[in-house]
DNA sequence: CGAGCTTGTTAAAACGTTTTACAAGAAACT
DNA sequence: AGTTTCTTGTAAAACGTTTTAACAAGCTCG
């Protein structure tokens, strides 16, 4: 329990003022060589340490940075902080975290608290769907700089990092049609969020443009009780509703699956109903499900490069922050699709 | 731009002195009901939020915990993370993160780097492999509460939050024995590491309490070349080492995968060789991928109660810095094994 | 040789809280 | 009436930095 070293014993062991002392260890040019090595070697032997909280308070300056993550399906959430943390600890800075839980209100308290902290900036993976983005304009006024990603928002101030969602979705279901199905079917979730709106457009763009291929459109969100975990009854019940969409004559030969989790209830089902893909049936996905290789199936799909896109944002962030004004076309980052192709395409059974 | 309201204007606003303000706002018995509520009407009205860094400067106590964080494999990682945040958010405090990268020096850096901010305590999932805990016993002497995860670390201070490797590792074991498997086999990886080597002597005391059975233990340390991420050429050389074990004729029947990355290898290798589980081969894992279940194949497994051991851990850290003195016996908490059963036993083949 | 630069250093004033020690008045005891 | 105690409030001193403005001391230059 012993006392911190602060500033005031560095100065007194080094025979300066601290003033002086702060300045050395920030290397200022307006110190002298001999007076910084003194400073530092006193510094160096005492294991002082700069108290943070009294840093940030004074300068108003900060390393410090907030993030608020939805957390994103599966895996995707910890590469992307991965990537975010990866560009902060080379840029010298720390993070706070904080999970909105795909909860608007939480969402909007997390930005709060972390201009409380005196970051800054702020990194969101937003939850908002169809609301006022409040606690955007708020930064806003603040002149707090801020970076979304994965869901842009209009009308408000700050960057935005993504994918190219439509295009991306146009790409893999034409590998459907180009394969010859044409009778295709969207499996997707949550249509209000701008991410997957975007997807399902791009499903029908391509649709669109190939004469004679027809769409069907299965909303999750339709079936599902609501709540997060998919309870046993649910999965009986999200079954019989792939099983009675799969009965028509009219029946759809190739799926396009857009995020993982749909992907999963996808495979599930048509595991469960005996279908094989892809001998009897189709499937490309927007986001892959990796670990299926090690059982020979590889999910033809486009990856989301979340990674990239924490790294990118975070850069982003990084350079606000140390005052550079983003000009216009800097402020949008949208990733080009990246299609992998693998073995879950095949012509149509008949 | 705008300049933040501080605690001086809603005394202004409220008519008293700073001091009222700050016990009002805190809610102490110390000051009126009536005075209490024209403060909180002020700071409501003028939209007070208070100066963090400043707080935390003055009262040397603060709401917010480190965490460091290795990451885990794949999703556990965020499962802990979302555990340990819940608790977090549930008492009111945020947290800042560091990823160590499984890099010792990292985990020192990020460690002091938490200290430093202020933090009242720190969640730490080690990546320690045999060195000097020089920086945990740092924080001994400073008082810091402190928690570590997942891995135990010998002859210091903090608590502990695990579970019981050694046991579950043996129960996993004991399914193949009880089904009629003979010659066993471990897939592992980093056995230095204290949960790894429990692991392997849980496999080893299963196979000892039986007569006639026999271990081999492949290393998968030895075969990659050692970067993290697996190339192409190691893909086939260690196709190839697995086909070069199950060549002779005292061959295992029956594989424990040691955690999610030998899993995924050994499946991989044993798709790729055509071999099907449970029917060739049968298969244990300490922790599953839940995937493999869409294709209808779910691996008999430990459960790793990563959420749980976040939110544990976070208690546990919690009630520390609230000034709670733990009893020796609460420093410790390790989770019982929970075995699912799936469909990757089978009887032995010859 | 004094006016103006430079260069290096520092005293002192922030920064926005919390906390301590004290004061004034009311209430409750002798 | 004269203490004591309780209640409510405040002034002022931290907390450990950064920053500003001032100040010497040593130059250069007309």
């Amino acid at each position: 329990m012993q006392k911190r070293v602060t500033i005031n014993d560095v100065a007194r062991r080094a025979m300066c003022s601290t003033a002086t002392v702060s300045l050395a260890l920030r290397d200022s040019d307006r110190i002298a060589a001999a007076t910084k090595l003194r400073v530092l070697a006193a510094a160096d032997r005492l294991g002082y340490r700069p108290n943070l909280a009294a840093s940030r308070l004074s300068s108003k300056k900060t390393q410090t940075v907030g993030i608020v993550l939805l957390p994103l399906d599966r895996d995707l959430g910890l590469q992307m902080l991965s990537g975010i943390n990866q560009q902060l600890q080379s840029n010298g800075f720390t993070s706070i975290i904080d999970f909105s839980r795909m909860d608007y209100t939480r969402e909007v308290e997390a930005v709060r608290r972390m201009s409380d902290e005196g970051v800054g900036g702020i990194l969101i993976n937003s939850a908002r769907i169809a609301q006022e983005p409040t606690h955007l304009h708020e930064l806003d006024e603040q002149g707090m700089p801020y970076v979304l990603i994965d869901l842009a928002v209009e009308g408000i101030g700050g960057c935005y990092v993504g994918q190219k969602n439509r295009l991306a979705a146009t790409r893999l279901t034409r590998l459907l049609i180009e394969a010859g199905h044409r009778r295709l079917a969207c499996v997707g979730q949550l249509f209000q969020r701008r991410t997957k709106s975007d997807r399902l457009a791009g499903f029908q763009d391509a649709v669109a443009e190939s004469a004679g291929a027809t769409e069907k459109v299965i909303n999750l969100s339709d079936l599902s009780s609501g709540d997060e975990q998919r309870s046993e009854a649910d999965a009986g019940q999200m079954l019989d509703a792939l099983r009675e969409f799969l009965r028509p004559d009219d029946a759809p030969t190739a799926f396009f699956a857009m995020d993982t989790r749909c992907l999963h209830w996808l495979m599930t089902g048509l595991t469960a109903l005996g279908l094989r893909v892809p001998d009897d049936i189709s499937v490309v996905s927007f986001d892959a499900i990796d670990d299926l290789r090690c059982l020979g199936l590889q999910i033809t799909t486009n990856v989301v490069p979340s990674y990239q896109m924490g790294l990118e944002a975070a850069r982003m962030l990084v350079e606000q922050i140390g005052g550079r004004q983003l000009s216009e076309r800097e402020t949008v980052l949208e990733f080009e699709p990246e299609i992998v192709l693998g073995n879950s395409v095949g012509p149509p059974l008949q």
